[in-house]
DNA sequence: TAGATATATGAATAATTATTCATATGTAGT
DNA sequence: ACTACATATGAATAATTATTCATATATCTA
């Protein structure tokens, strides 16, 4: 079962031609690959999950969210759009105001979902050492 | 509904307290909220989600992921290790050989929901133009 | 134990991305 | 139309991270 598939590879000889071809041939796409990635990518900065959570709790205009996190107006505004350009939020204007809420049910599924992971992770990384 | 809640922020002044005051107590800890993004952040690099999509149809060894995906061995050996250190992937030994596989059903999970998410969500922007 | 193979890793480089600063846009009230 | 305010954005900088190259470690075989 181990043996050598094409001259493709100089250093690997540990190839087992089966298993290579079928995870070849059910690859996915590059590009949805990269949207995958990307579509993690979102979640995976501080300052867009405090965003996110805060959310959570309901609409917030922009200033709110300002005050709220602690950040500059510059900073806060640069992370929604990205939020806003990955569909994960959606906005409505009052007046002046612009106002933000989570864009579908999924943002608030994978939050949770992953806070559930996390702290499950964590709570067996304490108890890791008894007995 | 419309006033100052303080004065550490001196150029916002459309500031709901009621809503900021909120936030700001039911907001996660900075441990947490960090924990969360670097969570994600795993999953956000289109190597990490080849690797993990690949391991989706079974264990396989290092060679025949470097094989498989086109990659040296170098870069997939470092990203196995972020994989490893976040606990997505698991190890065992056979020989010389490294066998990971998927650490828990969680990541089957995520990585799954997500690609329904960014399918549909591709769908529905390919349809969006028709009236 | 020596040589070969499979995988891991440190250091340097390259690429990506968040934040800041300065400024622009858009809206409301006068 | 002018001013003030809320938000957005371009460009520069700072910070983070993936990849490569060279080399190290570990395991098997002779």
């Amino acid at each position: 079962m181990k043996e050598k598939i094409t001259d493709f590879c100089e250093i690997c000889t540990c190839v087992h031609k089966d298993v290579v071809e079928r995870v070849k041939k059910e690859s996915l796409s590059e590009e949805l690959i990269y949207d995958i990635a990307d579509f993690f990518k979102v979640f995976g900065d501080s300052t867009r999950i405090k965003i996110l959570y805060a959310l959570l709790g309901g609409e917030m205009c922009v200033g709110d969210l300002v005050e709220s996190l602690n950040m500059t107006q510059s900073a806060v505004s640069h992370q929604l759009r990205v939020l806003r350009q990955n569909d994960l939020v959606k906005f409505r204007k009052e007046g002046k105001a612009v106002i933000y809420s989570l864009d579908d049910e999924h943002v608030n599924l994978l939050l949770q979902q992953s806070m559930c992971h996390i702290i499950h992770k964590k709570g067996a990384d304490l108890y890791e050492e008894r007995d």
